[in-house]
DNA sequence: CACGAAGATGCATTTTAAGTGTATCTTTTA
DNA sequence: TAAAAGATACACTTAAAATGCATCTTCGTG
């Protein structure tokens, strides 16, 4: 049992901006500082800008930045929308090829589970996960404000 | 975020056999009637023998038994055992290269929804599974109680 | 005792989803 | 107009899960 990374490096992306909010982040800078594919920052940031939890502007100067405040974004909401999938196992989908699945109560009880392992996650946001930003920053290696002269 | 066909298909053994507690029920049975290899449910079965929720024995008549009640063997219980990890991200995992492992609130916060994840699993056990015996066992396709002349 | 039915064990292979790499296009500012 | 950034598309690699196959052990039956 796992969550992707994809997931996972949304919201470090997410809590990278949360640290930086006075200047725009570049993908490259994220991708490097976690030691990521590029590729893999790209489609993610892709996603969270369509859904409109980053900012994307292109060009010289350009970077991403928070499209949203701290306090206003899930973490519940971003794991439901950036995770692939729930479908902890075969009958939560459809064509199921399991002869209980019409009447297990274990599909009900993995279903109630998930909804408390999310509702979990509910109780949480971006701005609980960046309190204490001069640490962040430190962990990160982030650069000085005014990026480069 | 998936569970493994391993953990789910051993809660589909547990339920087999508590379906048809009068007699034994051999593992080509099981696998033959969920459509599964052989190999795999082999494998299932032999770490819930070794962890005591199964009873096997070989030779001429032999076949699988619960070795507990079913009221006895809960579900969080069985899928804590069978699952291989619950590693749901990097940092669960030693030598982490994530730059924020050292105090990631994030990481706290999915700690605590993978406790509501497996708690609300432990609300149910076997025996919730396996009320209606009857309807399980045609949903199964089960066998008459005596397998062969 | 020999045979066949069952589980136990081990290893090699296949499958699949996740992640990575590369190339090209578009936008924007210096 | 050139360089820096994101956007898009596709091909490739990797790793874990699942499967297949072979062999061994155990045990009841005739
Ligand atoms: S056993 Fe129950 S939970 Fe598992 S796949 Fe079949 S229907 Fe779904
Ligand atoms: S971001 Fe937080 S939760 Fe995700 S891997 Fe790093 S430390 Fe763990």
């Amino acid at each position: 049992m796992q969550i992707t990374q994809y997931t996972d490096y949304a919201l470090r992306v997410l809590i990278y901006l949360g640290a930086c909010p006075e200047r725009r982040v570049t993908i490259k800078e994220v991708a490097e500082t976690f030691d990521i594919s590029r590729s893999h920052v790209m489609k993610i940031v892709n996603q969270l800008v369509s859904l409109g939890f980053v900012e994307g502007t292109r060009g010289k100067g350009g970077g991403l930045r928070l499209n949203r405040a701290p306090a206003a974004i899930g973490v519940g909401e971003v794991v439901r929308l950036m995770e692939p999938g729930f479908d902890l196992v075969d009958c939560f989908r459809a064509e199921s090829g399991c002869l209980l699945s019409s009447g297990c109560r274990l599909k009900g009880a993995l279903h109630t589970a998930l909804q408390a392992f999310l509702a979990a996650l509910d109780e949480v946001t971006l701005a609980d996960l960046i309190v204490n930003q001069p640490r962040l920053r430190n962990m990160l290696g982030v650069i000085a404000l005014n990026p480069s002269p």
